[in-house]
DNA sequence: AATCATGTCAACCGCAGTGCG
DNA sequence: CCGCACTGCGGTTGACATGAT
């Protein structure tokens, strides 16, 4: 796998590495040592920028990386540490057991990510999405302490075919986030609470209340197709390929300055 | 068997942080 | 203090592998 090789404008050489190189590279370093990564690939007889070099040694080269399959054990370790320290590939790196932070980070958002996600579980914040769904703004340097939480109510995003309060969410999220609406158009669709419940909504309604005890400060905010059409114009083929979470995060922030 | 969709992973890119003159 | 060089990090890309239709 991996990239074609291809030279740069600086007739410096990209992409994959050839087992040659990569035998330059070990031998340099274990005659040198680890020093300079700009001047190492002209000593070292290789046609690569230093960055390169440094980035074969400790993603593939270096002595003690383990590859391959993740274990069930690592697996749920990165899970706990994510949850700790978020997207800090290097720092997750170093508590585990010789695995590079690449590995890591490719494996999670290529598995893991889709994993926690497929379980309920929102993989930025590692809550469970019930059916009060939890619109979480979070920053980097407060993962893993309280997040700044929007509570709207709906039931779980991560319905196959998204329905009703979802569907309805989702479009009014994809028109706040592409800016296709001026903010006074959009105010006005969630400060009418003119609502029209589909039968699906009105018993997920109704069960919320019975879980929570009433649910007078809890109201749904919920229309059907036609009523957000008519306010929005949206094409739904649109709406139905935005990435769900970014649009619900962006708009999030949006209605956070217009509240 | 062919085509398309999705998953995997090595490598690149851009940016932020740090150190030094 | 400023600018430059270098390093390290996280996000993204692209090519191949694999599975589904």
């Amino acid at each position: 796998m991996g990239r074609k090789t291809w030279l740069d404008d600086d007739g410096m050489k990209k992409g994959e590495w050839t087992a040659e190189e990569d035998q330059k590279l070990v031998a340099h370093i274990d005659e040198h040592g680890l020093c300079d990564w700009r001047s190492l690939p002209e000593r070292a007889g290789l046609q690569r920028v230093g960055k390169s070099c440094r980035l074969r040694w400790l993603n593939y080269l270096r002595p003690g990386i383990r590859r391959g399959k993740f274990t069930p054990q690592e697996e749920e370790e990165i899970i706990k540490l994510h949850a700790v320290l978020g997207n800090k590939w290097a720092a997750i790196a170093k508590q585990m057991e010789n695995r590079t932070d690449n590995d890591i980070k490719n494996h999670w958002n290529s598995c893991l990510k889709k994993r926690l996600s497929r379980n309920g579980i929102d993989p930025m914040t590692h809550k469970p999405i019930i059916n009060n769904l939890t619109v979480t703004t979070t920053n980097e340097e407060e993962c893993g302490s309280s997040p700044t939480t929007t509570s709207l109510t709906t039931e779980s995003h991560f319905s196959s075919s998204p329905s009703g309060s979802v569907s309805l969410l989702n479009k009014l999220a994809t028109g706040i986030a592409s800016r296709q609406h001026d903010l006074d158009r959009i105010k006005n669709i969630l400060l009418d609470r003119k609502i029209t419940i589909s039968d699906q909504d009105k018993e997920e309604g109704l069960r919320r209340d019975q879980e929570i005890g009433g649910g007078e400060e809890d109201d749904f905010l919920i229309w059907d197709d036609g009523e957000v059409r008519r306010y929005m114009d949206i094409d739904p083929m649109e709406y139905e390929t935005t990435p769900y979470d970014s649009v619900l995060y962006e708009s999030t922030q949006i209605l956070d300055h217009l509240f």
